[in-house]
DNA sequence: CCAAAAGTGTTGACCGTACACCCATGA
DNA sequence: TCATGGGTGTACGGTCAACACTTTTGG
C-alpha cells in the first residue's frame, strides 16, 4: 500500500517548563549537531520507525531530564519547507510541565543543557522560538481551565509561591485577597499543618493539592476555572 | 545530515464541516482504496515531498471542494503505531469550515463524497473517529472566542440562523433573547435593509458579519466572547 | 523595635440568566 | 382569523475587581 508516496523525517521537539525561585524557566539544549551546531535549541529527537508521536515525546523528555510520567502535551505540528535548512523535516511539538526539583541535573549537564528565566531566552535554532511562543499561550489557555500549576511546584507549596507562579505566567500582578479567594474556593487544596519559613520570618503555610477531591469534585460537574482577565 | 533516522508517510486529513437546514454537517468520502475501500473515511492525502503541512491541507480541501482561502486550522497530529492497519503513517489533522453553498458540487459527487447531518455519522475507518470528536471540540473552543460562526453561514444571514448554528455547535438550546443581546451587543452585525422569508411569513432581517468593524475593534483591546456555559 | 512577607473582608459594578408576550404575515 | 416563526425588556443574583491594614517573627 501507498508505495508511491513520499517519505519524510519526522522529530518531535519538547518544550519544557519549570519553576523555580519565582521564574519561570525553560530547559534549553546546546545543538550537538549540523545545522547550528553550539546554538541553543529545543530538546528534540527524530521518530522511530516503531513508536508513537506520543512516545517518542517521553523518550526524548527522559532523556534530558530522567523524568517519566509527568505532564506532557502534544500543541502543534510544523511542516514549512525551509524550517530546517539541512532537510525536510516535520516536527511535532509538545509541551512538558515539570518539578524542577525532581529532574536528573547529571543528565542536564551532560546534554550540555540549562535552565533558562523565561525572560533571558536565548533566540533559538529554526522555527523553535515560534514553537516556544505557541507554547506559552497554549500554558496560559491550559491554566486558566484545568490545575496545571501544581505540575509545575513541589508537592507542597505555598500559596504566595503559588500565586508567583500564576504571575509569571501571565505575565501581570495578581491581588493576592483574590487570588487566595478563588483558589481556595475550588476545595482542591489540603492546608497542611507545616509552615514554610525560607521566604520570611512569619512563614507561610504549606498546601498540598488534593488530587482525590479534585477528581471526586469532578464527577460532580465542577470545573476548574481561574478568572484571570487578559 | 540525518541519514540514518527512519522515515514516515504523513498524511493530512480534512474535518470538513458545514451547516445547512438547520444543520451541522460534515463531509465525508467513501474510501477508493484498500484497505478498508468502500468505508466512510475523512478526505485525506499524503504530504508531498515539496509542500508544506498547510499547503497539503489546503491542495486536499480544494481537491474535494473547489474551494480556497477557506477557514482551516490544525488541530492535532495523531501518530500510534497501528492506526492505520495497512501502513505506519503520521496524520495531522485539520478542520475546515465552509459555506455549503459555495463548494463543486460535481467534485464531492466525483469523489463518492456526502455531507452528513452530525447526528447521522456513520462509523468512519482507522482514528477518524477520534478526530472527528476532537475536531468538534476544538470547533466549540473556537466558536466562544473567536467570531467563526460566520465561516459556516452564507454572506448573509438572519438571526435565527446564527442562533440554530450555535445550537447545533453547543448541542443546547440558547434563549433567543440573551442570545440576541449579546450577539449584537459586540457590534460585529451589519443588519441590512432586507429579509429573508424563507423561514417564515413575517420574515427575519438579514445581516451579515462586519469584518472591517471587528479587525478594528481588535485593535482597540475588544475580545469576542459569547458566552456559552457548558 | 523594625523590616519584610503573610494573611484577612467588604463593597460596588457588571454580567449572565431566567423568563412571557406581542408582532407581522401568508394562507 | 389563525398558525407560525420573529422580535423585544426587565429584574435578580452571583461573580469579579478594587481596595488597606494587621499579624508574625527573626534579626
Amino acid at each position: 500500500m501507498y508505495q508511491h508516496s513520499d517519505k519524510h523525517l519526522v522529530a518531535v521537539d519538547c518544550i519544557i517548563f519549570g519553576f523555580e525561585k519565582g521564574s519561570l524557566k525553560l530547559l534549553l539544549v546546546k545543538r550537538k549537531i549540523e545545522p547550528c551546531c553550539g546554538e541553543w535549541s529545543l530538546m528534540g529527537g527524530f521518530l522511530f520507525e516503531n513508536e508513537s508521536l506520543d512516545e517518542a515525546a517521553s523518550r526524548i523528555l527522559k532523556q534530558l531530564t530522567g523524568l517519566e510520567n509527568v505532564y506532557l502535551r502534544q500543541f502543534h505540528a510544523y511542516g514549512e519547507m525551509q524550517r530546517d535548512p539541512a532537510a525536510r523535516v516535520i516536527s511535532v511539538a509538545y509541551f512538558a510541565l515539570i518539578k524542577i526539583r525532581e529532574h536528573d541535573y547529571t543528565l542536564v549537564q551532560e546534554y550540555d543543557a540549562r535552565w533558562f528565566p523565561f525572560a533571558e531566552k536565548p533566540a533559538l535554532i529554526f522555527d523553535h522560538d515560534t514553537m516556544v511562543a505557541a507554547a506559552l499561550d497554549r500554558l496560559r489557555l491550559e491554566a486558566k481551565t484545568h490545575p496545571v500549576g501544581f505540575e509545575l511546584l513541589p508537592e507542597k507549596f505555598t500559596l504566595p509561591q503559588f500565586q508567583s507562579l500564576y504571575e509569571c505566567i501571565y505575565q501581570r500582578k495578581l491581588d493576592n485577597r483574590n487570588f487566595r479567594k478563588s483558589i481556595l474556593s475550588t476545595g482542591i487544596l489540603e492546608k497542611l499543618d507545616e509552615k514554610d519559613r525560607t521566604g520570611s520570618k512569619k512563614g507561610a503555610w504549606l498546601y498540598r493539592f488534593d488530587k482525590n477531591n479534585y477528581r471526586e469534585l469532578l464527577t460532580k460537574g465542577f470545573r476548574f476555572n481561574l478568572t484571570i482577565s487578559e
